[in-house]
DNA sequence: ATAGTGTTTCCAGTTACTGGAAGGTCAAGC
DNA sequence: GCTTGACCTTCCAGTAACTGGAAACACTAT
């Protein structure tokens, strides 16, 4: 398998197949005489594995530690619950802090009337966050 | 105002008040004979405004077209309520992707066991999208 | 005079890729 | 046999928004 096969098999494009081998996050294919990566299915599930942890929002560094445990066949499944638990909790706190922008923000978006006239609630407030009114820099 | 005073002053580290001026975003300061920047409170409330709005995740660009905004005392407030709530819709986007990554790995994280056997769901799932046994690669 | 802190510039590194240039390889068609 | 076009290679640079650190100069207090 050439490298856009795999590439699609994986579903990543095929720039992120090679820098993921630069990185050595994944093992460096095999060649082909002429020097083209050749690809076997087991790279593939490989590349499948990072991609989806990749889009759970795993960093590659623990990318890196899950396909460690990944192929370790003596692992403990303790290890893994871990890491997943850690980030389970950043994405909470994540989506915390993204409910009180989203709050925050949709009030000032109300309260502007969003016509003609200068006077705008959204731009007082960044310039002058405790209210009051506002004031040219 | 030295930098350290008017960093503290605008909630923000030294470096990112030079790194600001140097991209452009606020006016460079004036200078001292000795060459320290020197800063008044018109520059601390554009600094301050430029946190408040990166807080709420505008971007840098974003961040030079509502200081435009602001400094406009002509601009009407719909320019305003229009960036503001597009990214209102970014986050809305956001906070979504963020729920359903949540739902699927807080699923995975439950059925785990997390003992000292290898048995793993979450690992399982990553390697196989699809459920079934799991393959070593 | 000297120690300690503050400030300057500049360069490099971070994360996780992505784009593009310059050149080698392969299969098909004529 | 030759050309065309798709595919592959390496390498370099750039992205966003800073952050860290080195070397050198300035200010303050003792």
């Amino acid at each position: 398998m050439n490298i856009s096969a795999a590439s699609k098999a994986a579903g990543l494009p095929a720039k992120t197949v090679r820098y993921y081998a630069d990185i050595g996050l994944v093992p460096a294919p095999a060649r082909s005489e002429s020097g083209y990566r050749s690809y076997d299915d087991a790279s593939v599930r490989k590349l499948v594995f990072v991609r989806r942890a990749r889009e759970f929002g795993f960093s590659i560094s623990e990318c890196r530690d899950l396909l460690g445990l990944y192929e370790d066949r003596r692992r403990s499944s303790a290890d893994v619950k871990r890491i997943a638990t850690a980030r389970l909790e950043e994405i909470a706190k994540k989506q915390r802090e993204l409910q009180s922008l989203h709050d925050e923000l949709a009030h000032l978006v109300d309260a502007c009337r969003g016509d003609d006239r200068p006077d705008c609630p959204i731009i007082d407030s960044l310039g002058n966050p405790r209210g009051g009114p506002r004031q040219a820099p």
